[in-house]
RNA sequence: GGGCGAUUGGCUCAGUCGGUUAGAGCGCACGGUUCACAUCCGUGAGGUCACUGGUUCGAAUCCAGUAUCGCCCACCA
């Protein structure tokens, strides 16, 4: 029974054909883990990083995409019990600095909707964000069980974050204290150190005179101490001086006091060997509640922290004449007051690091007050332990010295944020000062301390730092706290994905968390890839306008040549550069794909024969060829060598079978006189290789494989056993053909050599022409004979001349098949003479080095024997190359 | 101030725990209307692997140092 031959379009039209795979793929129900593993399975678990649910996915998220996609495909297709569970990050702050902008647009803002009506209009705001973000995905190609999709500030995130944070209050690892934290004067929220980000800036330095108190009380006005600052603004906070307690300058002041400017505040001089005696004057101004280091001394010294800033970052009511002003504004005010009394005597430009808010952009403010924090040592021991030990790898490898690095200096959590959008900390206040901590849904019975109704408890408003739920990711999208199925099913997960730019931010965090709370390793191995840079290896950012967007990147060349391009010659760990070059390279390799499919598909002979006699040496070559490749693709994804990976399969696929294989069995299938059986051996072989290609390519071009495997499957159904690719089996271990590579490497010499020697010769491409062959020996005479078929066409030269002891060109190329030159009416056209005696130094100069190497003794003792036999060899090679060459004219 | 990484043809990158002639894509030059593909085919030019020293029979690869670039961390006013 014949199939009628089909007829591919002349064009790939990847925006036509891939939504049509991708609801192919979403009916038979791809992409969701089997209701029971089989019997044997390796479970292969990858949870998504939840992107941000504030607007469309970057060039950075198709990475994630592609590289957790291609990962995911390949272990289906292993036969794995594989599951990439999708979702999406609430992401508090930013969802919350988008929202609010949004809200401008439209004359209102957070405090005109009040807490309620907020998180109403954040809810509607994200369910559209969501679905757009899913939506990108899937044209990404992404095959997530979205059965499984979820997001943190669902019921089970809120429950899994209800959970965590008891156990870490019952652990004694929460605590609520009096700190001085990061504040963002315009997000109006608490942040991490991680989100304080410092900007080197070249900002001035102040020196200040202050008054030395007289036993009147009064200032001194003939007698000071110069401090000098960066802020003079904190001036009205100060509470002490210090000095460094060995200074012989200061020795007689310590244990004096001067008189702060404009509020005549005492500020007793203390001694501290923190001070720098080099530094500034030698004296610091001590302003507790507005500076770490301060605060740090003033908890010395039992000095008083007095705030003057409010959570606008504007003077408060403790800043006397000042009062209302902005920080910076009194900054400039209280400077020219210093002027005008001549307290200030000294300004210069000084290099420093200011804070700045990650998210927007503003300069952080130290401020005093009473947080959240989660005491994370105990927490970062643990995971530094599974990385040391190897229960967790990083890839690439260096990244765990970043790892521990961090681990080992690591600072309490602050993890409380003063916003709206999130989960609220599950703490109850009793008006006696207790707290109650609980998971339970609806809170407390009564306070825990003193049994006081829960009527009578407030619960916090504050609420978690988004990272708090993002920790739990790994175990909470499985039904954590409960033991659901899922959860024993799936968990511990296998690799976890994501940008080395969170390594802290999440990475660490869900080791800390994971440990804890499972008592597990999250993941076995963390794989990070780098950022994704714009030509010139500049950052790609909105502002600059060179942005790869990767849905219009999409729609113009197709989610299968985006993949490509974001995946070919990267590596983890390290920057890629996306350049146009690189995305046409990823839309030419899919247009080569669907050209050679279209060949062998429109090549099919018809009818069909049976199968019969020996495959011919295109077809023992490219099988061998393919078994190597899979073998090395296999290895290379087993290690999360993506780039390695689309190397190996680009190669093989382009190189050998289509510039090569392909080409050679055009010859086979259009050789007059070949039997059927032959031509349809040869096409079987032409079916064979295309479905393994696509097999291999399966991983990182999808979409393109699988259309390509839907005309296959149809005219060669053993070349595409299964109704769809996407759950094909990974191709298994064939045998090589070692002496099929050693046959084709040799002929494949000789056509090379032959073309180069048409194309100095001057040989008009379109002609025929006669070659003449001196063969090495009898055994290269055979294969010569046996391949005359192929050179004949791959090389344009015709007839094939065999030859003994003949009168040669000048022009010749030599292999180990023998020596070849062009015939007759090529010989009128040869350009440039001598071409033969170049060949003969150019082998000289290989047989002197061989011969040098050979004779050195401590080479021959010392290499291993087979390198040496290896060379050995060589030489021999070599030697009967020139003799052949020479021949009998000389 | 610490730490990490990079440095390979004009550009972007590979280079398999050292093996002697360092690869690919793009770009470039030349040639091509061969019935899958010009988003293509063929041929070619182009690299003392940043520098210096060391280890070794042998170094792009290992070690030390230098330079340049990049990144991360960091409480000196």
């Amino acid at each position: 029974m014949e199939t009628p031959r089909r007829q591919m379009a002349a064009r790939y039209d990847a925006a036509a054909v891939e939504p049509d795979v991708y609801q192919r793929w979403l009916d038979a129900d791809a992409f969701r883990p089997a209701p029971t593993p089989d019997p044997g399975s390796q479970p292969f678990v990858i949870i998504q990083p939840p992107p941000n649910v504030t607007g469309a996915l970057h060039i950075g998220h198709a990475l994630t995409a592609t590289v957790e996609d291609s990962i995911v495909r390949y272990h289906r297709m292993r036969g794995d019990d594989t599951l990439w569970l999708p979702g999406v990050d609430h992401s508090g702050i930013a969802a919350q600095f988008v929202l609010d902008r949004i809200l401008a647009e439209e004359g209102e803002s957070r405090a005109s909707l009040g807490r309620e009506r907020y998180l109403e209009r954040m809810w509607q705001f994200i369910s559209e964000t969501r679905e757009v973000i899913g939506g990108q995905h899937r044209r990404l190609g992404a095959s997530a069980d979205w059965s499984r999709e979820r997001f943190t500030m669902d019921e089970g995130s809120a429950r899994a974050v209800r959970t965590a944070f008891t156990r870490l209050w019952d652990a004694g690892l929460v605590y609520r204290g009096e700190a001085l934290i990061n504040w963002c004067p315009r997000c109006l929220t608490t942040i991490s150190d991680l989100e304080n980000v410092h900007r080197d800036e070249t900002g001035t330095i102040w020196t200040i005179r202050y008054h030395l108190e007289r036993s009147d009380g009064t200032p001194d006005p003939d007698a000071w101490i110069s401090v000098a600052t960066t802020r003079p603004e904190t001036l009205l906070g100060d509470t002490a001086v210090a000095v460094h307690p060995e200074d012989e300058r200061y020795a007689a002041l310590v244990g004096r006091h001067a008189i702060l400017p404009f509020l005549g505040r005492r500020l007793p001089i203390v001694a501290d060997e923190h001070v720098e005696r080099t530094f500034g004057t030698g004296a610091v101004k001590i302003t507790p509640a507005h500076d770490p280091d301060d605060y740090a001394l003033a908890q010395r010294h039992a000095l008083e922290a007095i705030t003057v800033l409010d959570e606008e970052a504007r003077v408060n009511a403790a800043g006397g004449e000042f009062f209302g002003r902005d920080r910076f504004e009194a900054r400039e005010a209280i400077l020219d007051r210093l002027r005008e009394t001549g307290d200030l005597i000294a300004e210069k430009p000084h290099a420093m690091v200011v804070g700045h808010c990650d998210r927007c952009g503003t300069v952080v403010e130290p401020r005093l007050s009473v947080q959240w924090f989660i005491r994370v040592q105990p927490l970062a021991e643990r995971a530094l332990a599974s990385v040391r030990e190897g229960r967790t790898k990083i890839l690439p490898a260096h990244f765990e010295k970043v790892y521990a690095h961090w681990m080992e200096n690591i600072h309490d959590w602050a993890v409380g944020r003063q916003l709206w959008w999130g989960h609220r900390i599950p703490a109850w206040f009793c008006p006696d000062g207790h707290i109650t901590v609980t998971d339970e849904v609806d809170g407390p019975d009564g306070c825990a301390e003193c049994g006081r109704p829960a009527l009578d408890l407030t619960q916090e408003t504050d609420i978690l730092d988004t990272w708090f739920s993002s920790g739990l990711w790994p175990f909470s999208t499985l039904g954590w706290p409960d033991e659901t199925p899922d959860l024993a099913r799936f968990y511990p997960t296998s690799v976890m994905e994501t940008g080395y730019d969170i390594l802290f931010f999440w990475v660490a965090r869900m080791m800390m968390l994971g440990l804890f709370l499972t008592d597990a390793e999250p993941f076995h191995t963390v794989y990070l890839h780098g950022m994704i840079r714009a030509e010139g290896g500049v950052k790609m950012s909105k502002t600059k306008g060179n942005t790869v967007d990767p849905l219009s990147m999409v729609a113009e060349i197709g989610a299968d040549a985006l993949r490509f391009a974001l995946v070919s010659g990267s590596s983890p760990g390290s920057d890629m550069r996306l350049t146009q070059a690189k995305l046409d390279g990823g839309r030419n390799f899919t247009n080569k794909l669907w050209n050679a499919a279209r060949f062998v598909l429109g090549a099919r002979p018809e009818p069909m024969a049976e199968s019969g006699g020996e495959p011919s040496l295109a077809a023992r070559w490219i099988a061998s060829r393919l078994s190597e490749a899979t073998e090395r693709a296999t290895r290379q994804l087993d290690v999360l060598d993506l780039g390695g990976y689309a190397a190996t399969v680009y190669d093989v696929a382009w190189s050998d079978y289509c510039d090569w294989f392909l080409e050679m069995a055009k010859v086979d299938l259009r050789r007059e006189g070949a039997r059927d059986a032959d031509r349809a051996t040869t096409w079987s072989a032409a079916a064979a290789g295309l479905g393994t290609i696509l097999r291999l390519l399966h991983p990182l071009m999808p979409f393109v494989t699988e259309a390509i495997w839907t005309e296959l499957r149809d005219a060669a159904p053993d070349a595409a056993p299964v109704p769809l690719l996407v759950t094909a089996p990974w191709p298994g271990a064939t045998p090589r053909a070692a002496a099929a590579e050693d046959a084709f490497a040799d002929l494949a010499a000789m056509v090379r050599g032959v073309r180069n020697l048409r194309t100095e010769s001057g040989v008009a491409a379109s002609a025929w022409v006669p070659l003449v062959v001196e063969a090495a020996n009898a055994d290269a005479a055979a294969r010569l004979e046996s391949a005359a078929h192929y050179v004949e066409t791959l090389a344009r030269v015709r007839p094939i001349e065999l030859v003994e002891d003949a009168e040669r060109s000048e022009q010749v190329v030599a292999g180990r098949l023998g020596v070849a030159w062009l015939g007759r009416d090529a010989a009128a056209d040869e350009v440039s003479a001598g071409r033969r005696a170049a060949q003969i130094s150019e082998v000289d100069v290989g047989i002197a080095r061989l011969e040098t190497l050979l004779a050195n003794e401590s080479f021959t003792a010392r290499a291993p024997a087979a390198v040496v036999e290896r060379e050995r060899v060589r030489l021999d090679e070599l030697r009967e190359q020139r003799e052949r060459l020479v021949g009998g004219s000389e």
